[in-house]
DNA sequence: CGAGCCGTTGAGGGGATTCAAGCTCAGTGG
DNA sequence: CCACTGAGCTTGAATCCCCTCAACGGCTCG
């Protein structure tokens, strides 16, 4: 379902440069670098699909004619190992750009799937290195892209995938709540989900969550969100000893 | 210790353009897309500094000038969590660029440490902004090795720092054997370094990689290397049902 | 030769997994 | 309206894998 941003239709001159002007996410984006008259050589006009939850928006090892620029919701990157067992490497959010590798005429190189309900912009490859071209901040703000999304990996496999069960878990939730929009409200995954996020099983995942739920730092609210205490998770993982 | 490489002392004009020629490294590296004319503009001197194991490179926080192409030799990038653990979270090797942050003007996200004995260019941020406006290749390139750290991390945090014991070494063991010079001796890290990568303790990397010794599978070639059969090793993992 | 670091091996304990059962809740159809 | 169903979540009990603690051996270096 691909859907032009309502401005789009209204606008009557350079109708992509006014839409992407009035983009809520301009300033978090890609091209919160252009200036005025960078936007106004965006005469291509720019898709902004949505996906449901858990549906693909693109897989690994398809070549791209694109890249994405994240609006709104949390995207998840997952590869399947050899034995059929699905890990989640990283998560994306609002203002995050992915599917970068089309820009160097790569395949994907994992699985990009809608974890909640995402809206995204679809920046043409060609566009993208027009810009390049002209507009210097373009080409600087994508290098800052990557090292974003390098530096965000690592602290996944540092946090997330590495100590105790409580620890990940914790770490887990902290970045969730990172990831929360502007009403503190948290996107809190299924178990299973979280298990293959922090290698660990549902169970393992589920005891812990309902002890934290006990002492009031996590309460759910289906579906699939929660308001998270930070103050208290961080305090709980201060007071583990690993 | 600082030790311009030998070939520039004796080139008579454009020197740092002669040595990068020379230079054995160069196709694999981030000037490899420079064409001659692009070296010629190689005016400025360029450092070929070298490190003894366990010196450190660059240390995270730091803001430096300069990024690095790792001419021989892996370096392994730390960090320590803030229960004072440390973690590696990636290893680079010939070839590989690193300290990007730098061209940003960001601080280095972690301490990159020489694991065996270094040997690396240093590249001054100036000259590959510099060439990056003249020389399309060299963003493009740029990107290039952007992207391939981040798929570098994210496969280090699925296939080294989950699953199983035996499973995340024999990751590791196939990896450093992917690093190997082409005489194909591989380095062996110390049984501590291989726990701080695969999140595991000392004793058991011990128990697992003695086992594998014991099999044959793993020679070990003091110092600090082995002889590594990848054959045996891959087998070994995919008898593994994780 | 003794000190210290590194690697190895054993014994015991603990935390995550495995297996299993029961629960909640939304959707469906009688 | 309510029984039925199935997916997701929770909880318990037993097992297993890795960790912890400990001792020892090989090696280098002062």
């Amino acid at each position: 379902m691909l859907m032009p941003i309502t401005l789009y239709r209204e606008a009557p001159t350079h109708p992509q440069a006014q839409a992407c002007q009035a983009c809520a996410v301009r300033r978090d984006a890609l091209f919160g670098a252009l200036d005025e008259q960078g936007l106004h050589q965006l005469h291509t006009h720019i898709e902004a699909p949505s996906f449901a939850a858990d549906a693909p928006i693109f897989g690994e090892g398809r070549r791209g004619a694109s890249m994405l620029t994240i609006r709104a919701g949390v995207v998840r990157f997952e590869r399947v190992t050899a034995q059929g067992e699905r890990r989640i490497v990283r998560l994306a959010g609002r203002g995050d750009l992915i599917g970068q590798e089309a820009l160097l005429g790569q395949p994907y190189a994992e699985d990009a799937v809608a974890a909640t309900e995402v809206e995204v912009c679809r920046l043409p490859v060609g566009l993208v290195d027009e810009l390049g071209q002209t507009q210097r901040g373009v080409t600087q703000e994508l290098m800052r892209r990557w090292q974003r999304a390098l530096a965000e990996a690592q602290t996944w496999s540092m946090d997330i995938t590495t100590g105790s069960a409580p620890r990940r878990l914790l770490h887990l939730l902290l970045r969730l709540q990172a990831l929360a929009g502007h009403d503190g409200l948290a996107w809190l995954p299924r178990r299973e989900e979280m298990a293959d996020m922090a290698d660990l099983r549902t169970e393992t995942v589920s005891r812990w969550i309902s002890r934290w739920r006990r002492e009031g730092w996590v309460e759910p609210l289906p579906p699939r969100h929660a308001r998270l205490h930070s103050d208290g998770l961080r305090q709980a993982l201060d007071a583990l000893d690993d």
